[in-house]
DNA sequence: CTTAGGGCTGGAAACGTTTACAATTTTCAG
DNA sequence: CTGAAAATTGTAAACGTTTCCAGCCCTAAG
């Protein structure tokens, strides 16, 4: 293998000075430069990363810690960050959590205190006091997505915001009878986002002066499967029927849509529904929806970590704001006149 | 920070002694075992990987090339290598390619050759003849799912003998009038995946004396969003329609639900729908398919490279089948008498 | 004509491990 | 008990970079 020295070798310079030629830090005449440059790539030289980080401490590589891959927003929050890493030159080291409480246990005990790591993506993960103190004890810079972070920088929606102006959306058409697909107790417990949006719904109706009936606030596991299986008990009840739902997710949402099918229900004749996302196939279902850019968040955090690693600052604990966008399509509309 | 070092001074070892302890490579003896690891633990030791890379010319870090995250196979393929590398101690580094070929060349020009991977698994990706060359100029174990890869072990699906299989299910339940949703060009020079499942969708009809008919063979990207436009050409002509679809994949499969509805088809009734993939909506759709276990496909080829890379040996190139399993789920049935 | 200061360069000391080699101790068959 | 082989241990040399430091040359101000 050809290393720095066969490089120095045959360009006729040092060893430092080839290494601050490629690198690009420090003084060195443009001479030099080239022929450090030309002398690398005429022997096909590639940096040897792992001596490149234990001499400088930089390792150019980022944790990307999720608790999901298959998931919508997940997928799209690690092909975001994954491209603009990419341009970057940085590595992505993906740490899927899954189910698995042992897999979780050692990501945090024991994969991200490697030292492999620049900086760390936290995304939609509840942390335990312990687990945040592993994170800070890392001394790298810390982004959370999707909910909040102590002691981090956080990219997030507002959620509550959000959900006033989705349900404002359907009151807006003339639904009054509205119900709302949550996220179950372990989501809420982890991030209260379910709450939120919850909130954000309520508070929405109440100010409209609807009645929020209990029974049409049913929780589903953020899946369409999970939602499919909810909104099926919810529609069952024919005699008396929302004309409209808002689910928390679009996932939620699609699986609403396939339910109501199964009932014979067309949309948005029988039933408007709406979600929050911007899932890839919402186009396909006309699916209404906020639009939250996941991707456009998952690169956020990426800019944000790299601006603040080559400047060499600290990270101070920063709430971002993403905005979101309000995309109408066919699944919400006018509820017809004289239902129920 | 606490380095080796630390740890053997206060174990009242050398630092070799140390490291073989902690490795669990070499022999020492129960009590420096012992004495090692608890040093460690109360110092809170953890290794610096880089310097243990250098060193021992071994990463704990295997790259993964996609050419997406979003899309089911490649996400399941994800999820099943890394719940596999995560118990085995491993990194996972996410190379994903998308669409932009300027990325595309430099994961294969910079970063795979950085040295910092033990291996690699490359899923569904055509190389070109320089692309294979770089891959093997890392002089790493390489294993490829989901195609071919010339000198690599190759982990595959029958695809011939399933999309046979797939027929044979459909032409079993009485349809002769059947249609399939291929992938299109693009994948066809890719892979040949769609050419060889389309062939064996031919075969099958051959077989069983049914005429293929070429306008209702259409192709799609693979996504729910293109098959659902292909399929709303192919079910426009309502005089003469088809009676089952066997699409090449589940998502495309899902497109065509979707399509299906739209023209006010009921599935099994009026149109029976069947893929391959096992998709996790599959179960909400009642999707017939058949699984091809993705993550299985991923978790298996880390425990090949795995099993190649600690024995040290070299990965002679093999080609292993994974096995399949036909689903059977409530979208085809026996097709209506006198439906044309 | 000096001299301070800056650009450029090379030597060599890190960075934190692993591991070859040699030295020492233990084990055990005869 | 003896010697050979095996097990255990420590010393020190890698691994391939980055970067501190010192030296040199050159420019420009005084």
């Amino acid at each position: 293998m050809t290393g720095i020295k066969d490089v120095a070798e045959r360009a006729g310079l040092s060893v430092a000075t080839v290494s601050r030629a490629l690198s690009g830090k420090g003084n060195v005449s443009p001479t030099s430069r080239e022929r450090a440059r030309a002398a690398a790539s005429e022997l096909g030289f590639v940096l040897s990363y792992h001596a490149s980080s234990l001499a400088s401490g930089r390792t150019h590589n980022v944790g990307l810690v999720v608790p999901s891959v298959h998931r919508w927003f997940f997928s799209a929050v690690i092909e975001g960050a994954s491209a603009a890493l990419l341009e970057a030159g940085y590595d992505l080291t993906l740490y899927n959590i899954g189910e698995n409480p042992e897999h979780r246990h050692s990501v945090f005990n024991d994969f991200l205190l490697r030292k492999r790591v620049d900086a760390v993506i936290a995304v939609s993960l509840e942390l335990s006091e312990a687990e945040i103190q592993q994170l800070h004890a890392m001394h790298r810079p810390i982004v959370g997505i999707g909910g909040p972070l102590p002691g981090a920088s956080t990219i997030r929606i507002d959620d509550s915001g959000i959900a006033r102006k989705a349900t404002n959306h359907l009151l807006g058409l003339g639904h009054t009878k509205i119900a709302h697909i949550t996220g179950n107790e372990a989501y809420d417990q982890d991030f209260h986002l379910p709450g939120t949006r919850r909130s954000g719904f309520e508070e929405a109706m109440n100010d409209a002066g609807c009645p929020v009936r209990p029974e049409w606030i049913v929780s589903a596991d953020f899946t369409i499967e999970g939602a499919y299986a909810a909104a099926r008990q919810l529609l069952a009840s024919a005699p008396d029927r929302p004309t409209a739902v808002f689910a928390a997710s679009d996932e939620m949402a699609i699986g609403t849509i396939l339910a109501a099918r199964d009932f014979g229900l067309r949309i948005p004749d029988d039933l408007s529904v709406m979600g929050i996302d911007g899932h890839d196939l919402g186009n396909v279902l006309g699916l209404t929806t906020i639009d939250q850019d996941a991707k456009g968040q998952g690169a956020l955090a990426v800019r944000t970590l790299l601006g603040a690693i080559t400047k060499g600052l600290v990270l101070e604990p920063a709430d971002t704001e993403h905005p979101t966008k309000l995309v109408v399509r066919s699944s919400t509309a006018v509820p017809k006149a004289g239902t129920f």
